[in-house]
DNA sequence: TTTTGTGCAAACGTTTTGCAATTAT
DNA sequence: ATAATTGCAAAACGTTTGCACAAAA
């Protein structure tokens, strides 16, 4: 079953132009956790004239309605951002700038538990845990 | 019990300043999340000659060592610290910029499962939601 | 046709860097 | 004495903003 891009892009109250059509689709398909600037390196051959302010723009609102994640910035003072809303934990390396994706039932059991007992109007997550993964130990 | 911050420094394998100390102190003993310019502000009338510099530098090692979380921005654009490294969730506002802390088994719980099955030497966590508390939400 | 979004360039603010003077060990 | 740290100023970088043009409804 495919995302409706259109759907999620009309729900934020916006209109439906082919860049951020471009813009969720990528967050939403991709499994890594890209930064502006790394989708706008992947957009720019589709759409030359593309500028970052239209992807900083489109960022906003989307983790403002909850649809995109905003994990912060890993060591390279970049915000990376996450697509996937669904319940679990973020590892990421410092040292290579990798996050990956762990599934975990206790991040769902979080979520409920924050819903219930807060009183606030949640709009993202931030479940990461940052440190050196095993081949950047290696690496030394 | 007082924390020893000399002996937390030391382990760092840093000098014991005491700018250092101070900064160390200061996120310790806090329950707020401040901002690096926050510590200053804090500081600059015990420290007149004292530079974001050097709390940035201090800062950077913290988290590197672990004694320190960095939870990134709440919407504001700058980073918040968090100098209470104990499991529990953080809770941020992206309106009035205020984080307040959640105990929470939970989080114990997926501490110890990131230590077992990730194979990361972990530094730190960001177990943080955010959104709009009771109070910015009544204010509208 | 009206309103919203785009893209550019310039502005902004946080964070970093280089270096001389200072200080901890 | 020696090596690390401070503080300053300037630079760097990611991100935001203002405005004229373009495009969606």
């Amino acid at each position: 079953m495919k995302t409706d891009y259109l759907d999620i892009i009309r729900k934020a109250g916006l209109r439906a132009t082919p860049q951020r059509i471009a813009i969720c689709e990528y967050l939403i398909d991709t499994d890594s956790h890209p930064t502006a600037n790394d989708i706008y390196m992947k957009l720019k051959d589709r759409f030359p004239s593309l500028s970052l302010a239209t992807i900083y723009n489109t960022l906003d609102v989307m983790v403002g309605m909850g649809y995109v994640n905003a994990l912060g910035s890993i060591g390279d003072d970049t915000v990376h951002f996450d697509g996937n809303t669904s319940p679990h934990i973020n590892l990421a390396c410092t040292k290579c700038h990798t996050i990956i994706d762990l599934k975990s039932e206790l991040v769902a059991q979080l979520d409920s538990e924050i819903d219930q007992i807060s009183g606030y109007r949640v709009l993202g997550a931030r479940v990461l845990y940052y440190g050196i993964c095993p081949q950047c130990q290696s690496t030394n």
